[in-house]
DNA sequence: GGCGTCCCCCTACGAAAGTAGGGGATGGAC
DNA sequence: GTCCATCCCCTACTTTCGTAGGGGGACGCC
């Protein structure tokens, strides 16, 4: 049996959401809340296996909630909930520990659905907050990281290794004592790396190796 | 009318998918292709909207040929359909371009969800993609960030300035001219920040910024 | 007023980093 | 065998970094 707690100031929201989860024989509705604060209260109180969130509610919203309730000693896992899908609601809500993000005109039945997908340790988005954490990690993986590894594989096995360390922030000396090789022979390697990634400095070069993946 | 065409080296599935789709009236099956090289063929000879593509295919992958899809003048949407939810599969998939990633075990009403969704711009993922892709941005987004901008609001406003240039790969030199102000100074300040980031020298120090998100 | 903080500036010095140009050894490619 | 790339090493030199420790001015706070 799931249990759930539903966490929205619309007393109606409440009522339609605790009928809906309570017609499933696997969920029960065992507490509910009005906002963030309740909601935390209540997570202490009793044991909650999911939390339906609203995100806009008064006292404290619920991503704040969110991020409180996932702190707790049991966090219950969170399914936020909410009538808008701004773009850094999703993006706040993952980040505070959310796993699942729906819309509240989301068909019932995924709703139900939802639920036992995230008791069970899966997620679920809904398709626009899918298409934003999508747009997402193409913008933090994708750009930089092509064209810096074209670059990067004009290194040979030995730069490769050099570059690795000085891009943990190493400074020569330590590079040479952890490849067991002299300073000079890095500073060399170091050289044809700057040379070969068209930078000036190791900063750049750090920077670049980090953009490649390297060290990941 | 979404026009789409169905990848799969398995006739039976193609079979399946296409009575599917086509039992939609939104939905027409213009192609087929039992591998990605024959896909990218159709892809030009027809218009698509949504490619439904397999992962495992013999001759050229599901991933490249996503990819290839993805790069035509007209690219299709694309929606990854493969039996193992591998977690390369899924982050390989979104990267060559994909905008649904679902398992062959789905539900078939949600595969014409999808397929409909994806048409419209929007993005479609099975839970358990879910689950890695959140996994995915909490990896690179969280955890180094938030420890880091601790240690980054106890710079002074310049301190900051110095080193968002520094996080660029400029040289004390080029900074002192950018901020017109001595190079002297310049050091000045960045000594004050090494100490003040618990690092020993500027590479360090360019890579906990770009962690704590510094001219992103 | 006095105190603290931030900012800009300085000199002087040691320590890293980077450049230039060399030598010698290995090992695979042809 | 010869050629070529890679690797390790070197000296000598310049440039850049970073530290240490100083001074002076602006601002806000109590």
């Amino acid at each position: 049996m799931i249990r759930t707690m539903i966490v929205d100031d619309d007393a109606l929201v409440r009522l339609g959401l605790t009928d809906l989860l309570d017609g499933d024989p696997g969920i029960e509705v065992v507490a509910q809340a009005p906002d963030g604060l309740k909601a935390i209260e209540q997570a202490t109180a009793h044991r909650i296996d999911v939390a339906l969130v609203d995100v806009r509610m008064p006292r404290m919203d619920g991503i704040t909630a969110t991020t409180r309730l996932r702190s707790l000693p049991h966090p219950p896992k969170v399914i936020t909930l909410t009538t808008f899908d701004l773009d850094e609601y999703v993006y706040n809500a993952l980040a505070a520990g959310a796993d699942g993000f729906l819309l509240k005109d989301t068909d019932p039945a995924e709703i139900l659905r939802a639920v036992h997908l995230v008791a069970a340790g899966s997620a679920m988005l809904h398709p626009t907050a899918a298409r934003r954490l999508i747009d997402r990690y193409h913008a933090t993986n994708q750009p930089e990281a092509t064209a810096a590894k074209a670059r990067l594989d004009r290194l040979t096995p030995r730069e490769r290794d050099v570059l690795t360390l000085l891009a943990q922030g190493d400074t020569n000396a330590d590079i040479a004592t952890r490849l067991a090789m002299r300073e000079s022979t890095v500073k060399a390697h170091v050289s044809r790396v700057l040379t070969a990634l068209e930078v000036t400095n190791r900063v750049q070069a750090a920077l670049l190796a980090r953009d490649a993946g390297l060290a990941a």
